[in-house]
RNA sequence: GCCCCCAUCGUCUAGGGGAUAGGACACCGCCCUUUCACGGCGGCGACAGGGGUUCAAAUCCCCUUGGGGGCACCA
């Protein structure tokens, strides 16, 4: 085989957000490159008039980054291909379009939408394949001037040859297509701006791309894409045809399914990393019992030949297990960071920036607590939020099945005063007044450790209460022990 | 309708002529335990169907079925 070095790319539309399905497939790309020290180039096929948006396109950067997909050409970068925005090659397309056009091999058409259609309804009605009729194959001068006296613009369609089209793709082997049974596509539009199936042949082309891997709905457009590569005289590049990524209908991934964007991920507070692993396994496996690892990792381990054919179901609960790996083994300083912006969101602190050692210390203890008990930051703010308030929310749930109970204000009364009392706040010393206290009283430890967690946090569930009551401070849990009593008074006097 | 792709537990997958068909998520049970988690142990659970080829088929071939994708002046 050749050894040129490999090219790959990710190129993108910009008409909203990057699709967790995209995000897979410039994954993948990346992969590719970087295990085969390859280069990774990202275009944005913006050619889409109506639907392209500046801001989509910094959505997508913005995704790229935050997944970690670095890419070594494109927006933002340059290279020695540049541009690398569709709409400024505009002069490419038709370059080669008036090429096309001079060989024989494209041709104008200046049949009308209306035309159009109702031939493909008469083909349908006959149930051949939906294909242009060929009736601008061959317009003369005069054809052509009336058309135009008529108002019509044309557009530019490929001539299609009869005969088979095959490619050898990477991952499925030899696929073929009967030449005949495609149409004479348009590859210019009547206002001079290609559609997608040229213009991507015209790019990667000429931006030197080697190996094209793509989603498998990509696969019956190969073929009119070789017709053009072989019109132009360019050398075809390889194919490798990835499965597509479904929701747990098996239907395309859409927002029917919950999240689909990458960033939607981020705003719910998961961990890029673990999204990257999770991702890369939907269609990749290392052929070990392994499941977790960096992305380093799985560069050095990406090989087409681990790709499966399939296509696979996104799994909200496999993410959530992958992003809990991670949030139980990540450091915690790093995790700690990465939480301060839900924390501002959620106004439990006031500024990321100019957080007090202190400050950072506690949110990192809270951190700690909660590590094994999330699946990501915005649970986080749910389950840990009596940390941060004044006022805790008691659940009435909890209130009613653990506070509100024969003999609990006494209980909680005495061990409020065993802990007032208590001179060095530790795991150890608030221990052991809880076990004394229910010593002295009689009782079960858990008969006065749950009601505690209740008044302390609000909740019946959450960490070891001893921790719990550290973390928060004998001050706090003091006081929201005589809050508690209070509140139970005077549920009683209401009755 | 026409064309193309695909098919192992519910889900992600390993395996690719001879295996008790392996792992992970989820689920269930037990243990640990102050709750919830975590962790440990165990369980449930799959080769879509039918024909070939072969001494032998989950594995190779064909058909059927099922799923998916495409057939735009969208990408």
């Amino acid at each position: 085989m050749e050894n040129k070095k490999i090219r790959v790319r990710f190129a993108p539309s910009p008409t909203g957000m990057l699709h967790i399905g995209g995000a897979r497939t410039a994954l993948f790309n990346w992969l590719y490159a970087r295990h085969y020290n390859g280069t990774f180039v990202l275009r944005i096929e913006d050619t889409d008039q109506v639907r392209s948006t500046e801001e989509a396109v910094n959505v997508i950067l913005e995704g790229m980054k935050w997944l970690g997909l670095d890419w070594d050409e494109g927006p933002g970068k340059g290279g020695e291909y540049s541009p690398y925005y569709q709409m400024q090659r505009l002069h490419l397309y038709q370059k080669y379009a008036k090429q096309l056009l001079k060989d024989k091999k494209a041709y104008y058409c200046y049949c009308t939408r209306e035309e159009l259609a109702e031939s493909r309804e008469k083909q349908s009605k006959e149930n051949k394949s939906l294909k242009y009729d060929r009736h601008c194959l061959s317009l003369s001068e005069e054809d052509k001037k009336r058309y135009e006296a008529e108002g019509r613009k044309p557009v530019i369609r490929l001539k299609i040859p009869t005969k088979e089209i095959a490619f050898n793709d990477l991952l499925r082997g030899e696929v073929t297509f009967d030449g005949g049974l495609l149409s004479d596509f348009v590859i210019m539009k009547s206002d001079g701006i290609p559609t997608y199936n040229y213009a991507v042949v015209i790019d990667d082309a000429l931006m030197k791309i080697t190996d094209v891997m793509r989603g498998d709905d990509h696969i019956s457009n190969t073929p009119k894409q070789i017709v053009i590569y072989e019109a132009l005289g360019f050398d075809v590049p390889k194919f490798a045809h990835i499965p597509m990524i479904m929701g747990e209908d098996h239907a395309k991934l859409s927002k029917r399914h919950g999240a689909a964007s990458v960033m939607e991920y981020r705003k719910m507070g998961y961990i890029p990393e673990a999204l990257v692993n999770y991702i890369a396994h939907l269609g990749w496996s290392s052929g070990s019992n392994r499941e977790i690892f960096s992305v380093e990792e799985i560069a050095k381990e990406f090989t087409l030949d681990k790709i499966s054919k399939h296509a696979a179901v996104f799994s909200m609960e496999k993410l959530n297990w992958f992003n809990s790996e991670y949030l139980k083994k990540m450091p915690i300083d790093f995790l700690t960071k990465m939480l301060l912006p839900f924390l501002k969101e959620a106004n439990y602190i006031e500024n990321e920036e100019n957080l007090s050692p202190a400050k950072n210390e506690y949110i990192k203890e809270v951190l700690k607590l909660m590590q094994g008990r999330i699946k990501n930051f915005s649970q986080f703010i749910d389950y840990a939020d009596y940390f941060f308030v004044d006022k805790i929310n008691i659940e009435p749930q909890a209130f009613g099945s653990v506070l509100n109970k024969e003999g609990v204000p006494g209980i909680l009364q005495a061990l409020e005063e065993k802990l007032s009392a208590i001179k060095c706040w530790d795991e150890e010393s608030s221990e052991n007044a809880v076990r004394k206290v229910a010593s002295s009283l009689q009782i079960k430890g858990g008969q006065i450790i749950h009601p505690t967690r209740v008044a302390l946090s609000g909740k019946k569930v959450g960490p070891g209460l001893f921790e719990l009551m550290v973390v928060l401070g004998q001050d706090k849990t003091v006081k929201r022990l005589k809050k508690a009593i209070e509140k139970i008074k005077e549920a009683k006097n209401r009755k």
